[in-house]
RNA sequence: GCUCCCUUCGUCUAGCGGUCCAGGACGCUGCCCUCUCAAGGCAGAAACACGAGUUCGAUUCUCGUAGGGAGCGCCA
């Protein structure tokens, strides 16, 4: 039998974390098996479902790159499937329709709880034989008062419940919209689901929706429940720690791969291995070995994964992400070194791509002033003879390259019997703005020959306009 | 309140009765390297929630306690 895997989001918000791992885990566990995977969009709920975010959720996916082999397939496009389902559980007596108040409900779960009795709908409805007038009834689900659901989950084991602790869930509205746990059990056996992967908070409606499986004559999927995720500091994760949604890590600055290898080591994990491309996650993962506890959101990790990535890919590949960062901050790749070489060298130097652009600036566009506790330090009169001196070497230099680049330093500085130091910083001022940048014969290879020139005249003529005042 | 579930370094985890005075990774600390910042190399601090059992022997099995989570919707 081919394995089918689902992930079936509610467009309520943008695709959190969460969401996206559980994702991740049912497209490997279909990709391992040569299955297919399908995406749903849970939008029954219409006070709350959005076409954004369908579209965010779907953007989140293609970002990732979760492909899937079947779907978008939309709830609502199935109203008529559902309400079918509903006649014939109906007809069979194995569903009724139930003419009791919201009001009714909500004061005998207010009466159970307060004789310490877990909420439980007390069937009033079940065998009603007359038909209250003007009033549009729910239709509920006749849940077996007898015996106990089992199922062994695989993540979580063997899971038994007892039928007392389970009532007769409604699975229609008054105005025959369908509910969740009934359109999940209809559309995973439609769909041939063998495989459903979800979040823990799931794990208490499976015993229910069995039920409905069973009375549905279904053979049952296997399941699985993962743990959810917790922000940094353990507790559920929410807004107030930061990104939570997928396109945020985007805008953050993070590559896809590392968040999807960030994502599957959360509550799994092959040996001592941390870094597992798609095809090693595909190839190493399995469902059953996830833990079963919940775990923290780590940034500080995702961070080295995403330094990882940002060096070890194909800077070509990299590129095509940092442009639409450098896009974004206003800066035009055409005026300035190629992105494949900004990456070589700045990627050991930033956590994030939002980062490498920050610090890249003066490399496409011309700074407005020195950094003035720089400028202090290092462009001071001393540093004038270095600085001509370098200019000199640099002007003639027809081979614009980091290795001749770091030889004319070299050279220059030991034709001037000082250290490195005292020719690298002022010039690295000069060329930057700031006391901080990539080695200096980087440094250099990034400005290019034309502009480093020019930026070490407009250093000299720095230093001599200070020491005019100076004086 | 009731039901179900979870508990190894700060964090992610390895461990599936003796190999563990508990291994790896991120982070942290120190040293080295060094033209700045990084990166890199080396070293280090850091955990089996607690209490009873079972056993020759428990991180590993059982039961309690404590702490935490989820569910108990005409939300998904």
């Amino acid at each position: 039998m081919t394995v089918r895997t689902r992930f079936a989001p509610s467009p309520t918000g943008f695709l959190h974390v969460g969401g996206a791992r559980t994702a991740l885990f049912s497209y490997l566990q279909a990709r391992a098996a040569g299955g297919v995977f399908i995406l749903r969009i849970e939008d029954t709920d219409l006070e709350r479902s959005s076409a954004e975010s369908v579209e965010a959720i779907l953007d989140g996916m293609a970002w990732l790159g979760l492909d899937y082999d079947e779907g978008p397939i939309f709830q609502t496009q199935r109203f008529d499937r559902y309400a079918e389902v509903t006649q014939n559980l109906l007809r069979e007596g194995k569903a009724y329709h139930c003419y009791c108040s919201k009001e009714r409900i909500e004061a005998l779960r207010e009466e159970q709880m307060k004789q310490g009795l877990k909420p439980r709908y007390d069937g009033l409805c079940r065998d009603r034989a007359d038909v209250p007038a003007g009033i549009r009834p729910v239709v509920r689900f006749r849940n077996p008062d007898q015996g106990n659901v089992e199922f062994d989950d695989r993540v979580r084991g063997r899971i038994s419940i007892s039928n007392n602790e389970l009532d007769d869930l409604v699975i229609a509205r008054p105005d025959g919209s369908p509910t969740y746990n009934f359109t999940v059990v209809v559309d995973d056996i439609d769909m041939a689901v063998t495989l459903v992967i979800r979040g823990d908070d799931h794990i208490n409606n499976t015993p229910r929706q069995i039920n409905i499986y069973r009375a549905l004559g279904a053979n049952l999927p296997d399941f699985a429940h993962v743990p959810m995720i917790l922000g940094d500091d353990g507790a559920r994760l929410s807004k107030r720690h930061g990104a939570v949604g997928v396109m945020q890590y985007r805008d953050d600055g993070y590559l896809p791969q590392a968040l999807l290898n960030y994502l599957v080591r959360l509550g799994w994990s092959s040996g001592d291995e941390e870094v597992f491309s798609l095809q090693e996650m595909i190839a190493k993962f399995d469902i059953a070995d996830v833990n079963r506890k919940a775990s923290a959101f780590n940034t500080e990790k995702l961070d080295w994964l995403n330094q990882h990535y940002m060096r070890s890919l194909p800077a070509a590949e990299v590129a095509q992400h940092l442009q639409w960062h450098m896009q974004h901050a206003g800066l035009d790749p055409e005026h300035g070194p190629a992105l494949t070489d900004l990456i070589e060298v700045q990627a050991e130097r930033v956590k994030t791509l939002r980062e490498m652009v920050e610090i890249s600036r003066v490399f496409y566009q011309d700074f407005e002033s020195f950094d003035a506790g720089a400028a202090k330090k290092h462009l001071r009169p001393v540093a004038e003879q270095p600085l001509r001196a370098i200019a000199d070497r640099l002007a003639d230099l027809s081979d614009w390259v980091p290795e001749q680049l770091d030889q004319a330093v070299r050279i220059t500085a030991e034709h001037m019997e000082v250290n490195m130091g005292k020719i690298a910083q002022p010039l690295r001022v000069a060329l930057t703005a700031t006391a901080v940048s990539p080695s200096i014969d980087k440094t250099l290879w990034l400005v290019g020959q034309q502009r480093s020139l020019q930026r070490i005249s407009r250093a000299l003529a720095f230093i001599e306009m200070r020491a005019a005042e100076a004086s």
